[in-house]
DNA sequence: AAGGCGTGGAC
DNA sequence: TGTCCAAGCCT
């Protein structure tokens, strides 16, 4: 869950409730995915979900319990096996969050780097005889000292060794930012009396979650209720919702009571909120 | 090996 | 208001 996602974010929304909902490895692994969406909706980037639902299932029984086999599990990278086998089971490794990213930049003073530089950084600084209170401690300074916006030099207990000390702005060379295409699909509510058409995605994209019809074309016979904008990672949307009593061959109906049960993404569940006014 | 992948906090 | 960015991973 904490993976691009704020503690905050995590700790007061999802994390309690996912696990009272799931509370073993086994219970996560026997539920059905479109449960684990539901606990997840809202939480953005659902491979995750869907990678730790086929994780639960990968363990069996039991979690691994070092880092080179947690890293075989779906959705485990290399930073994450590192933080639970120091967390948790005492290995001596070290992680690369972005909070510790941003810390090798400014303290190696390095312009640009690729992951296995960082890592060969993070090696060289990491204690050894304490990886726990190293990590934690890192991601600490990253998230209350050594900040994105205002980091406090002055402050910094690594401030003598630093080689950005005082020009933390200038590691890393920040990237060109392109900027992101809007798209405008018109989203399209199908109703045949009390129930709604709606569709679940098969592709990578929002994969697994239900949501209504988006389509480039225009049906003839529909009205506009209402629309959207929406801001994704890596392109916007900006559409017409149209309601429509076209007769369409479709098998999943859903009343609104219904649809509460269904994962459904953010556009959705704003086009949702134009149908319950 | 860049780009896909969500949402909301913070400013 | 828009912009940046977060306990990264996968392809």
């Amino acid at each position: 869950m904490l993976q691009q996602t704020q503690v905050k974010t995590v700790l007061e929304r999802y994390y309690f409730p996912f696990l009272q909902q799931f509370p073993t490895l086994q219970a996560l692994a026997h539920a059905s995915l479109d449960e684990v969406l539901k606990m997840w909706e809202g939480l953005g980037y659902y491979s995750r979900a869907r990678n730790l639902h086929k994780a639960a299932q990968m363990c069996r029984t039991e979690l691994p319990k070092s880092a080179k086999e947690l890293e075989l599990l779906a959705g485990i990278g290399t930073s994450t096996a590192h933080a639970i086998a120091s967390f948790a089971y005492g290995e001596a490794l070290p992680i690369l969050d972005a909070n510790v990213k941003r810390i090798l930049y400014r303290y190696f003073a390095l312009k640009e780097a690729k992951p296995s530089e960082l890592w060969s950084k993070s090696y060289e600084l990491l204690d050894a005889s304490n990886a726990y209170d190293f990590n934690q401690a890192m991601m600490d300074l990253g998230a209350m000292v050594c900040t994105p916006k205002n980091p406090q030099c002055p402050l910094c207990p690594l401030a003598d060794a630093c080689q950005g000390v005082g020009s933390p702005h200038d590691y890393p060379t920040p990237k060109p930012k392109k900027q992101k295409p809007i798209k405008t699909p018109y989203i399209l509510v199908y109703q045949h009396g009390e129930k709604f058409a709606l569709f679940q995605n098969h592709k990578r994209f929002l994969g697994g979650l239900w949501g209504f019809k988006q389509s480039d074309s225009k049906p003839s016979k529909s009205k506009k209720i209402g629309e959207i904008t929406h801001h994704y990672s890596h392109f916007g949307l900006k559409c017409n919702v149209l309601l429509s009593s076209d007769a369409i061959e479709h098998k999943h109906w859903f009343s609104l009571k219904e649809i509460e049960a269904l994962a459904l993404s953010g556009v959705d569940k704003k086009v949702l909120a134009l149908l319950v006014v």
